[in-house]
RNA sequence: GACUUGGUAGCUCAGCUGGUAGAGCACGUCCCUUUUAAGGAUGGGGUCCUGGGUUCGAGCCCCAGCCAGGUCACCA
């Protein structure tokens, strides 16, 4: 099959143990057979493990011919008869093997060579057979006939488990993140997570496809990055000789599609942050952003209720959810607190009034580190993420935030020094952040120099001037409401997982030292 | 970035005051026609994260580093 070839780097990058040489040599004396390890053909597969554990016994004519097909995860030989576990994605089912049926001629090698000798836990096979139920009383397949679809190189951890007592956990967060294919073999709850996270996106994208919104695509790679205080990854084009930069947000290119005419878009997105990593921060994250013409931030809460209501029903058939040691309750409507409210409500002092001075000295007072470059806006945000957001378990609104950290936003149309802003705060997190947008050029010119400015004083998160945003704003844009929905932190609510690491298949991870190579090798 | 815990077989882990590296599963060989984390017997498998140091002798003690987890900080 090889014609006598031999893999080069083989050798170089890895040390074969002695279980992955039994293997290969198992795969040659395959080929010896003339059994192809890794045939190209279609297997029809007419049942799964669900459909045969959900519906046998029942109408058994149906089961008199299955063909399934799934990796082996287990095998219990006993001679001539024997046991073995197939999982496929929907789950693991009993296979019963049994000499003289698989070999009914004298030639018994299918058996006692390829099932018994070259056939490893974690092969992939196909199996042909009826189903009954063992005198133990397991719903098993009888097979047949099966087919190496596929041979597996390196052993796989086996993790085994009785009466809800699990043995030999594969659990290292670093081999689960780093080889996320092992964990779903062997963890089937982590194919759980993600089909539930697969299907808050496909909820999210339904409610907002049945209101006629727009799902939009808008650039990754930006000549300038903009929409949130982030640090960006930057990167080059070479034939523009030009520094582009990986996303922070989508907003600005998104209101320049309301700008456009469109009166709804959205966009679910990657955004990509250079900053510090936790098990709430990855430095690529995604988020959903929607932008509605004609609308505030008022009715936006409505959305964000109505929305996440859906959601959570959706996936769980009820507004609640167990979070940790918390019950959440999603129903509508949710509370809601201006960010002095939450404050007063959290602290007994009404801060409203509190000059720059006055305020500096309340919050080191209450536990913030605070230093004399933080202007009111900030202290004000540091007291509350200090005194306020840990505390707000039960999805809450926080609203009408201080001007300076929200240069894109809305002057507050009632409340000098504040704009038409909300978070949406759950679990002590912020789920999603919104607002009304400023159509104002003339204030969004002055919102961006202030941001210079900042930048001036050695803010390296202070947002850069975007003349061709600001063109476009002077254009025209429709009072407009926006928002934005942090995906992964929603999911981790949902899923009931205290890592973002666990709603992401392919967590950042730092590079493996043994096989960190140079990019340019011609081994990637 | 700070503190803290850890890194021993493919996986999960033990390893005494510093004295020849262990168990279970997995893997090899043999026996076994309804078993089920685990049939019986038997055998192989190790850069004890890396590099220094102390010592007659280091998986263990000391120093430095690498990697990972946790907590905190940063993250409008």
């Amino acid at each position: 099959m090889y014609a006598g070839k031999k893999p080069k780097t083989e050798h170089m990058n890895q040390k074969i143990t002695e279980q992955e040489a039994i293997r290969r040599e198992a795969l040659n004396q395959l080929l010896e057979l003339g059994i192809d390890p890794y045939p190209s053909d279609t297997y029809e597969v007419n049942a799964t493990a669900k459909m045969i554990h959900d519906q046998f016994p029942g109408d058994n004519s149906l089961f008199q011919d299955v063909q399934l097909a799934g990796r082996i995860m287990s095998r219990r030989i006993m001679g001539s008869a024997s046991f073995a576990e197939l999982q496929d994605d929907s789950g693991r089912i009993q296979l019963y093997f049994n000499r003289d049926e698989i070999c009914p001629d004298g030639d018994k090698t299918m058996y006692n060579t390829v099932f018994k000798r070259l056939v490893d836990i974690g092969d992939i096979i196909g199996v042909k057979g009826f189903v009954f139920t063992t005198r133990m009383g397991e719903t098993t397949v009888h097979v047949k006939q099966f087919t190496i679809l596929c041979k597996s190189l390196r052993p796989l951890p086996i993790v085994k488990e009785k009466e809800g007592k699990v043995y030999d956990a594969f659990t290292d967060p670093e081999q689960r993140y780093r080889q996320r294919y092992l964990d779903l073999i062997v963890n089937p709850d982590v194919k759980e997570v993600f089909r539930l996270r697969a299907r808050l996106i496909q909820s999210m994208r339904e409610f907002l496809l049945a209101r006629d919104y727009l799902e939009v695509e808008t650039p990754v790679l930006q000549p300038i990055y903009g929409g949130a205080a982030a640090k960006p990854f930057k990167t080059y084009h070479n034939k523009l000789d030009t520094t582009l930069y990986l996303r922070i947000a989508n907003e600005l290119y998104l209101k320049r599609l309301i700008v456009g005419g469109y009166d709804g878009v959205f966009e679910f997105a990657k955004d990509f942050r250079n900053e510090g990593m936790s098990r709430f921060h990855n430095p690529e994250f995604t988020q959903m952003e929607l932008y509605v013409a004609y609308k505030d931030y008022i009715w936006m809460m409505e959305l964000v209720e109505e929305m996440t209501e859906k959601i959570v029903k959706d996936l769980h058939g009820t507004t609640r959810v167990t979070v940790g040691e918390h019950q959440i309750n999603f129903e509508r409507p949710w509370k809601r607190y201006t960010m002095y409210e939450a404050i007063e409500h959290f602290t007994g002092t009404d801060i409203s009034s509190m000059d720059e001075a006055a305020m500096l000295q309340y919050a080191r007072s209450m536990g913030v580190q605070a230093d004399n470059t933080m202007g009111r806006g900030k202290l004000i945000d540091e007291l509350f993420g200090e005194q306020c957001e840990p505390h707000l378990i039960q999805p809450t609104f926080i609203t009408d935030y201080p001007i300076e950290m929200s240069p894109l936003a809305k002057k507050h149309r009632s409340k000098p020094g504040l704009v038409e802003r909300f978070e949406a705060i759950c679990n002590g997190k912020e789920i999603c952040n919104a607002f009304s947008e400023l159509n104002d050029p003339v204030d969004q010119r002055m919102r961006f120099e202030e941001q210079l400015e900042l930048g001036r004083r050695g803010d390296p998160e202070a947002m850069v001037l975007d003349e061709d945003f600001l063109r476009a704003i002077e254009t025209g844009m429709p009072p407009t409401a926006g928002l934005g929905v942090g995906i992964d932190r929603l999911a981790m609510i949902l899923t009931n997982k205290p890592s973002i690491q666990d709603v992401l298949f392919f967590p950042q991870m730092r590079p493996e030292q043994k096989h960190r190579q140079k990019p340019d090798e011609d081994t990637i």
